[in-house]
RNA sequence: GCGGACGUGGCGAAACUGGUAGACGCAAGGGACUUAAAAUCCCUCGGCCGCAAGGCUGUACGGGUUCGAGUCCCGUCGUCCGCACCA
């Protein structure tokens, strides 16, 4: 009579192989029904997967399976973001080849996915790094250069001396480079980029249509984009002779309405007038290599003081050309924002108040709180930088900064100096174009051909794909590509005369721009096919890292405009939806307290717990050991957990349903064993209780309970079946979670009475129908147990095809509703009445409520507040 | 420095637009079943007082608005995240 216990282990692979063959998850573009398209974002093929992916894939599986079944077409597609570093790095340390590695880990991730049991398109999987891939973005390429999207130019880069390749600034760690320890040089290196700049803009203001972003991401996008508006002036230079002639400064100001405070300029050391001066002037000189050397560490900029050196020059103040102010080189200046030159008002800007004081330069405040009193307002060490009015600046005197501004500009607009006007006002924005060039072998190599006389010539279509050669050398430092025998040797496209490949490969953000569209056509002849990507984007739901937040998308954003631009796509924002998952975290073990000790794998502690103290031990030697913090899932800390060795032991719809509840999705969730025992319980609980009622149920037809406990039965399973169906949409996973253990627990006595052959006619059918609803709302989360439970049930075909419940909305809303009374703001009682009662008749039940008569001694109250549907409140 | 988010039992967390604080899970304690263990089932579980009924108190801290505040406003403290010599 008692079923046994579940088998995941047979259960999971078998309901795998049928969903392989019936094919349900390969996904049709015609269909009539609507489209629904949710992606999570692409592995890395490290060789295996960890918790980070089950909750992400999880995630997007959840989503995937409840819109299959609400009757969306679902496109869930798969593949491998399978170019960059770690596989020249294995190559070196391992001596196999980039692809090899990269491929035999695919197959590895392959296999550890498809045991997670995920209903994803398998048959439109690619990896970047597949040929196919490459040659469309080379395609690509070509189309965004002939569009003026692409170009090449000279850009300063970090340069490992010893590793001879470019470094990201990420990758400069203390002045020198992360792997070779070797200190980092600044190198001029010609370079393509992406002019994503030109996109600022948009890129920008679009923003504000992305609704089903998180807030969060839209916030640090802006912030990245960096928009500013101010004006561009020229400083005239009194001295022309000290500045070799030239004749003024260009300065970028957002605060023009403090003209009237300048007491200095500050130019960068790499700016082009301090490279004359110190042509001439060996001082200048040393002073700019210390700026420029400090200026590789960004750990030191935290500390760095703030140091300037005084020139020769002197400018005429814009606004009266009796007043000179000096001009400094200064360490704090950057040449790659603005105009790589600054006017420096001390009053209202705290680091140009510290050089002020530093090097005695007056101090004019020029905007006061709008209650100081001008006389006597000074600036002291502390600059003031709030609203207020205009101070010691002339005819400006009295008016708003904001007014100033305008004032200011206007008047600096129409003025000329030289023959052009000497201001104009000016948006900048922080956002820089965005170089793709790497020295590198494991990327898409950048199809152009570099020809003595005729230049630049961009490989013709019809020779795509420029091929990475199999042969390579991984040994020696540099790009193997530049040192291989023949590859970059080849004919000018144009003039047929011996010429030269481009040796260096795309950034591999670049191949993760655009892989969400070639899903829609993974096999197209060109990278998309317009009609089918633009029938399928954007991607409904994306779900991913806030790792990503900038970079990835917002490269994918311009990416999507640029393919647009050139009549790849017909939108211009790639992801609807945007949902960022939180990390999976874990205790820390340790042989004992402090940096002596040594990290202890979860898989070898055990944890004794009595009366809530925790006691850590080690599995095999007993030696007690010291509990940590809870942190991120790290192999350098040894917190991590397999899934592996979790699928194994427990199944998958463990490790998922695991990894749904206990936390809010965007938040960390924190791995414990004693969370997955308790979730694979559930799965057990489950599983007995419908397998012991089965005998009962199976030939019984599911029906809405008519009375007593059957009808409560069915309005519970109908309010779970809208609840659930709600927190799905709105990814709330741990709400749907708690909300099925709800519905587990109030199904189990009936069904023990089912099952005890206790249950008249009317609940066998309420139990029916709510067992048959509990088992189409677990599938989302755990889909094999589904399957198995459903059949056991006695139900025909696949739940992986079965429709999502619906319920009645009659039974959603109680006949008797129980209100909350309160005296004075504080709960006393309750009073059941029937839902439609008017406010007459509430307020005559409350006050005949025993404890309100009390509390009144009979006199009506001084106020009755009746919340309809919610609350009664007697103020007395 | 600038910008943002958050702070609820022993723990992870719920609480829709202000309306019963702590749903659900974990841990813990007690009990039943068992020769025993596991599994399972039942009960208790914010703090204080009380035999109990019940009362008081409680959402980081201090104020405020309101019939009513975890939720709104002002201030303080703390934690986390992003950007950062940005002109």
């Amino acid at each position: 009579m008692t079923i046994e216990r579940y088998n995941p282990k047979q259960a999971e692979i078998r309901w795998q192989r049928k969903w392989e063959e019936a094919r349900i998850f390969e996904t049709l573009d015609d269909s009539s029904a609507p489209k629904y398209y949710v992606l999570e974002m692409f592995p890395y093929p490290s060789g295996r997967i960890h918790m980070g992916h089950v909750r992400n894939y999880a995630m997007g599986d959840v989503v995937a399976r409840y819109k299959r079944a609400r009757g969306f077409n679902v496109l869930h597609p798969m593949g491998w973001d399978a170019f960059g570093m770690p596989a020249e790095n294995a190559a070196m340390q391992n001596k196999v080849h980039p692809r090899d590695w990269t491929y035999a880990n695919i197959d590895a991730m392959r296999k550890q996915l498809k045991s997670m049991g995920l209903s994803l398109d398998w048959s439109r999987e690619f990896a970047t790094c597949d040929v196919d891939y490459y040659k469309q973005q080379q395609a690509l390429f070509l189309d965004f250069l002939a569009a003026g999207l692409i170009y090449r130019r000279n850009s300063k880069v970090n340069w490992d001396p010893v590793d001879l390749t470019v470094l990201a600034n990420e990758q400069v760690i203390d002045g020198r480079g992360w792997r070779s320890g070797a200190l980092v040089e600044q190198r001029e290196l010609t370079q393509w980029f992406f002019r994503i700049s030109d996109f600022a803009e948009d890129l920008l203001v679009s923003l504000d249509d992305l609704d089903h972003w998180p807030e969060k991401v839209r916030l640090m996008q802006k912030n990245w984009i960096g928009k500013s508006e101010g004006l561009s002036m020229r400083w005239e230079i009194a001295n022309p002779a000290a500045a070799d002639g030239a004749t003024d400064i260009e300065v970028y100001t957002t605060r023009p309405d403090t003209l009237f405070g300048a007491s200095f300029l500050a130019i960068a050391a790499d700016h082009p007038l301090a490279r004359t001066l110190a042509k001439k002037d060996p001082a200048v000189a040393e002073f700019c290599d210390q700026c420029r050397r400090a200026g590789t560490s960004l750990a030191a900029l935290d500390t760095a003081e703030k140091i300037g050196l005084k020139t020769t020059i002197n400018v005429v103040h814009p606004l009266d050309r009796e007043w000179t102010v000096p001009v400094f080189i200064a360490n704090f200046v950057l040449m790659d924002y603005g105009t790589g030159a600054i006017f420096g008002c001390p009053s209202g800007d705290q680091r140009d108040l510290d050089f002020a004081r530093k090097y005695n330069l007056p101090v004019t405040p020029v905007v006061m709180p709008a209650d100081a009193d001008a006389a006597s307002f000074v600036i002291t060490d502390t600059a003031y930088v709030g609203d207020g009015i205009m101070i010691n600046s002339r005819n400006l005197d009295g008016l708003s900064p904001e007014t100033a501004f305008d004032t200011v500009a206007d008047l600096l607009e129409s003025q000329t100096l030289g023959d052009a006007p000497q201001a104009r006002r000016k948006i900048h924005y922080r956002l820089r174009d965005w170089g793709l060039s790497r020295q590198r072998y494991w990327g898409a190599p950048i199809p152009v051909i570099h020809c003595d006389d005729c230049g630049v010539v961009p490989v013709p279509v019809k020779d795509l794909p420029v091929r990475l050669p199999d042969d390579v050398t991984l040994d020696k430092p540099g790009n193997p590509l530049d040192h291989h025998p023949t590859w970059r040797h080849v004919n000018c496209p144009a003039c047929e005369k011996p010429a030269r490949r481009e040796t260096d490969t795309m950034d591999t953000f670049v191949d993760s721009s655009w892989y969400f569209a070639r899903f829609t056509a993974p096999r197209h002849e060109t990278p998309t096919d317009p009609a089918v990507a633009s029938a399928w984007l954007p991607v409904d739901q994306y779900i991913g890292g806030i790792e990503h937040a900038i970079l990835h998308l917002l490269y994918s954003r311009f990416f999507t405009r640029a393919m647009q631009q050139t009549g790849h796509i017909d939108l211009k924002e790639p992801f609807r939806g945007l949902f960022t998952q939180g990390m999976v975290v874990h205790e820390t073990y340790r042989t004992e307290k402090g940096s002596k000790g040594e990290w202890i794998a979860p898989a070898e502690v055990m944890i004794e717990d009595t009366d809530g103290l925790r006691q850590a031990r080690h599995a095999t030697t007993g030696e007690p050991l010291v509990i940590g913090s809870i942190e991120k899932m790290s192999k350098s800390k040894k917190n991590v957990v397999d899934p592996d060795d979790i699928i194994d032991s427990y199944g998958a719809d463990t490790a998922r349903f695991f990894m749904l509840s206990d936390s809010p999705p965007d938040r960390d969730v924190i791995w414990t064993e004693a969370g997955v025992e308790g979730a694979h319980r559930f799965v057990q609980r489950i599983w007995r209780l419908l397998g012991d009622a089965a005998g009962q149920l199976s030939g019984t037809e599911g029906g809405t309970g008519e009375g007593g406990r059957a009808l409560a039965l069915s309005r519970s399973a109908h309010k779970t079946v809208k609840a659930v169906g709600e927190d799905i949409e709105k990814l709330a996973f741990n709400k749907a979670v708690a909300r099925l253990y709800e519905l587990v627990n109030t199904l189990a006595a009936p069904l023990a009475d089912v099952t005890a052959g206790k249950a008249d006619a009317d609940l066998k059918a309420a139990c029916k129908q709510a067992a048959d609803m509990l088992v189409l709302l677990i599938a989302p989360m755990m889909p094999h147990l589904a399957e198995e439970s459903w059949k056991l049930l006695g139900n025909d075909g696949m739940v992986a095809t079965t429709p999502w419940p619906a319920y009645d909305p009659g039974l959603i809303t109680d006949e008797q509703i129980t209100l909350p009374v309160q005296i004075n703001g504080k709960k006393r009682g309750d009073l059941t009445i029937d839902r439609n009662a008017d406010q007459a008749a509430i307020e005559t039940a409350v006050l005949g409520l025993d404890f309100v008569q009390t509390a009144t001694g009979g006199n009506p109250p001084r106020k009755l507040i009746i919340v309809p549907q919610r609350i009664v409140n007697v103020v007395i």
